[in-house]
DNA sequence: CGTGAACTTGAGATTTCTCAAGCGGGGTGG
DNA sequence: CCACCCCGCTTGAGAAATCTCAAGTTCACG
């Protein structure tokens, strides 16, 4: 249950086997959650951290007017609310696809916190490296073109996704509408459209019914000007 | 010398005098750097950590064609690159304005953590609610105006400066130039010119030598669609 | 008095947006 | 089983925001 848990927080470094076991013998309620449904809402004060175990989600900000920033999207074996942990929720995190997810009390996840300083390090680390992520895309909303912005994030999601074995043949799932690409990128649907077209007529990938294929991945990174650095992953898809 | 440290920890939860005398024993080294001069660059994997004891800060990365992002300011009690404990630096940070920064040991930093976990959470807290302004950041570049996001900027950096009691009168002094303003919000600088021109028409504030002049605080807010929430401060600029 | 950085202005070029409408497939009720 | 409907995708076209280029101004500083 914790399996991606563990190996996202051994990403830079072992753990003991003690630290492991008290993982592994957190105590977890699951939980399924639908495509699009919330699993946090802004101003919630969550008691649980939410593991999130199959499926992806997102975190998200929407305006009064309707207008929708998506800040992130996440992965098995990350915790989508770790911040509830010390804050109220200040932004929305909903499933993009049908999801696993399972609930840890605060409560035992400060005991484990506490108890073990290396689990407490490597899970600041991931903190830390979803920084790193958040102001990359502040790169490419504020000095990259909407084109070179596109396809930097699919180059993301593909290296990420990559490094979780979730990429096969140049293919993997990614099941975003184009709205949700247009919300992460600050772009109208209108515009996100037409710009995909272009990279699919470029030769570099296609994108449909929830699939990227990456066609030309060394003129996809060219194209996003995407270096993987910030990601701190120990491996790139290849 | 760690005064604005131990403040901005505190912000939401005592420490106990034990911890307090921990961080007051921390070895720290004094270091002055001058407006514009890098503190950390991309790449850098520091032995130290710099924390900001006067002056301002600001994290950025550069583009080889030299188009620049801003991603953060720092004010002093801040650590300006407490990522590079655990990962190594994936975009640099210069002194905004002369600004005098204490150098701390890695180890010695190690040390504190893993002996308190309460400053450990603290300091993670911190971290978080710096994660929580690139996101609302995020939101300005990805979803507002270049009038909103200016309004918003000028916002945030009232309420974190008037927090720390470097508002009076409805001034402060926020020593960025044009350039800066324009690389922090992803605008041009022509344009970022032209519309501070009409914040400043429409009587909002005036932005000058380095000095910010609040004239209409709730209209300022309103034009930046500002809500101090995110900020997670316990009070709020009058 | 000369110089450079920051700021300002003008004007045309681009990117991106908005509005409006049509298309297509999957799902549902009759 | 079929018609209808909705959501997501696509296209067209004019509008708006923002950018780039180019030059002029101001002011602090040596």
């Amino acid at each position: 249950m914790v399996g991606r848990l563990v190996e996202n927080l051994e990403l830079y470094g072992r753990l003991s086997e003690l630290d492991r076991r008290a993982i592994a013998a957190l105590p977890l309620t699951l939980r399924r959650f639908e495509p699009g449904e919330d699993m946090v809402i802004e101003g919630d004060a969550p008691s649980h951290c939410r593991l999130l175990i199959s499926g992806l989600a997102f975190r998200h900000k929407t305006l009064r007017d309707g207008r929708r920033q998506i800040m992130s999207f996440h992965v098995p074996g990350d915790i989508c609310d770790i911040e509830g942990l010390l804050l109220s929720m200040d932004h929305s995190v909903s499933a993009l696809s049908r999801a696993e997810v399972g609930f840890i009390p605060h409560l035992a996840m400060e005991a484990l916190l506490d108890g073990h300083p290396a689990i407490s390090r490597a899970l600041w680390r991931t903190e830390l490296v979803e920084a790193a992520v958040a102001r990359e895309w502040m790169v490419g909303m504020g000095r990259r073109t909407a084109y070179a912005r596109i396809a930097h994030l699919f180059c993301e999601m593909y290296a990420r996704l990559g490094a979780m074995g979730l990429v096969e043949n140049g293919r993997c799932r990614f099941p975003i509408t184009q709205t949700h690409l247009s919300d992460s990128l600050g772009l109208s649907v209108v515009h996100t459209n037409r710009v995909l077209q272009a990279l699919r007529g470029d030769g570099l990938l296609s994108f449909r019914g929830g699939e990227l294929i990456v066609h030309d991945w060394p003129g996809l990174q060219a194209a996003g000007e995407f270096d993987p650095a910030y990601l701190h992953l120990r491996s790139v898809a290849a």
